[in-house]
RNA sequence: GGAGAGGUGGCGGAGCGGUUGAACGCGCCGGUUUCGAAAACCGGUCUAGGGGAAACUCUAGCGAGGGUUCGAAUCCCUCCCUCUCCGCCA
């Protein structure tokens, strides 16, 4: 949720952070309904004021054994009134939030401006395409000959776009989560979590998935509740309507969680094979941090997941995004992209993002600048650390051999239970 | 799922219809004292929002949401959570 008070000293400032993502609001008319808001609470919270000291002289006249029968009218005549106000202006504020809730968060000025994922911009290129004597072949030919990826099972059990990962595939997804914690936890001193896959409605508004993309939800409705589509959503509600001492901040985390997406709208859209499905591994950095440091930390954290292909081997570029790419909750967003040889496209395998005090306001995140000061926002930063199908897409492809096999990683070994190279059985 | 107990400020813990944002204790901050510290003493110490240049002031909040009442932390209803016992169970 985006800020009142800057955006009452400057509606036009925020009506042209809008334009630059394709959005055309109306600031005067939120402006005004904000104004008449402030006015009905003003003129309610007087007529309170009134009742309650009308109360008050009638708790010190009863006491005193008083006749107290007129002034019970009139203070109840007051409270009505009082109680009146305050559900016009309830009505209305109602009104203004929800509007409010489904605005997204202003992009960084820095932000290149665009309107749409070809306005984005390549910052940083890392490797080179793997190079292959005759044609790469894709992941959705690869696994199927390995035995270690079977989509029509996955179909089979619960319709498109989910899969199934058998023997060495399997383990390997599972290596990857193990190795991506380890890495994170290990070296740069991130807490690892486990967190619900469920939650409550008032986690996914706290991070931005709702009111606004209910669609893209599954949902328990017998008891609300919420597959989640990212670890981002229980981790960076974890701290919901706490107040932490700076000291305490940064907070590091990561885990892993499943994700579950439902891609409304988005099926068959170049989905062949793991590129896009409806269940996923991932691993999810976030921090809570302060707005000093936010826009340093995130370059950091990018840094943490950029290291990790690196030293899985995997070609990466790095894609800043502009304006109007930029997700609803971020303010300024960079994606890795690896580079899939088999497909011969790059795939989005981690977007790490600022959301400036957005999720922070949201959620209740807020933190003391020095002992005894007044609560602030903090802010929070997020990045996949990274999401696995993707990974996996690209291990594959990359380190195939003319052979029809994949060789592993070194540093994936470990994890595999020593074996180098997954062969046909 | 059934029965009982309970949810109050950073923590512990009173209050059970009247001026209570809430006694008391602990903690924390400032001060006095001290060479310094401890102890003691004095003062301060929740959050959100509205109005105001400011001093300040008003409203709301005792798990959540409704209700009764001139007035609710206190009474009533619904829901949530925690604990104990029973049942069930990976």
């Amino acid at each position: 949720m985006i800020d009142i008070a800057r955006f009452r000293a400057d509606p036009e400032g925020f009506a042209e952070a809008w334009r630059h993502r394709g959005l055309d609001v109306d600031v005067a008319a939120l402006a005004d309904l904000d104004k008449r808001v402030r006015e009905l609470k003003t003129e309610a919270e007087s007529a309170k004021a009134e009742a309650n000291a009308a109360s008050k002289a009638i708790g010190r006249v009863a006491k005193d054994g008083g006749d107290i029968n007129a002034a019970r009218s009139e203070a109840k005549r007051l409270g009505d009134r009082g109680k009146e106000l305050s559900e016009q202006r309830q009505e209305l504020e109602d009104a203004f939030k929800a509007q409010i809730l489904e605005l997204p968060n202003p992009c960084l000025t820095t932000v290149p401006v665009g309107s749409d994922e070809t306005g984005n911009v390549v910052t940083e290129t890392w490797g080179s395409p793997a190079t292959f004597a005759g044609d790469a072949k894709p992941h959705w030919e690869l696994g199927p000959a390995l035995d270690i990826l079977d989509f029509e099972r996955g179909a089979k059990l619960s319709g498109s776009g989910f899969v199934v990962y058998r023997g060495l595939g399997a383990r390997l997804n599972r290596a990857l989560i193990s190795w991506f914690i380890d890495q994170l936890s290990g070296e740069h001193g991130y807490t690892e979590l486990g967190v619900p896959y469920l939650v409550g409605p008032e986690a996914m508004q706290g991070t931005g998935q709702l009111p606004k993309f209910a669609d893209q939800l599954y949902r328990c409705a017998e008891d609300e509740l919420y597959l989640i589509p990212t670890a981002e959503v229980p981790v960076t509600n974890l701290h919901a309507g706490e107040i932490f001492d700076v000291a305490d901040l940064p907070r590091r985390y990561c885990a892993h969680t499943p994700c579950f997406r439902r891609e409304a709208g988005a099926a068959g859209v170049g989905t062949r094979g793991i590129t896009r499905v409806h269940q996923f591994d991932k691993v999810e950095m976030v921090w809570l941090t302060t707005p000093e440091r936010s826009d340093d930390d995130l370059m950091t954290m990018r840094g943490h997941a950029e290291l990790m292909l690196q030293r899985l081997g995997l070609h990466y570029r790095v894609l800043e995004l502009c304006t109007g790419d930029t997700g609803f909750s971020s303010a300024h967003t960079y994606d890795l992209e690896v580079w899939s040889p088999g497909t011969g496209s790059w795939l989005e395998v981690s977007s790490c993002s600022t959301f400036t005090d957005f999720q922070a306001r949201r959620a209740g995140l807020r933190y003391r600048s020095e002992p005894g000061a007044k609560p602030s926002l903090l802010h929070t930063i997020n990045g996949s650390g990274l999401a696995l199908p993707r990974c996996v897409i690209a291990l594959l492809e990359t380190h195939q051999r003319s052979d029809g096999s994949v060789t592993v990683p070194e540093v994936l070994r470990p994890y595999l239970g020593g074996v180098e190279v997954i062969a046909p059985a």
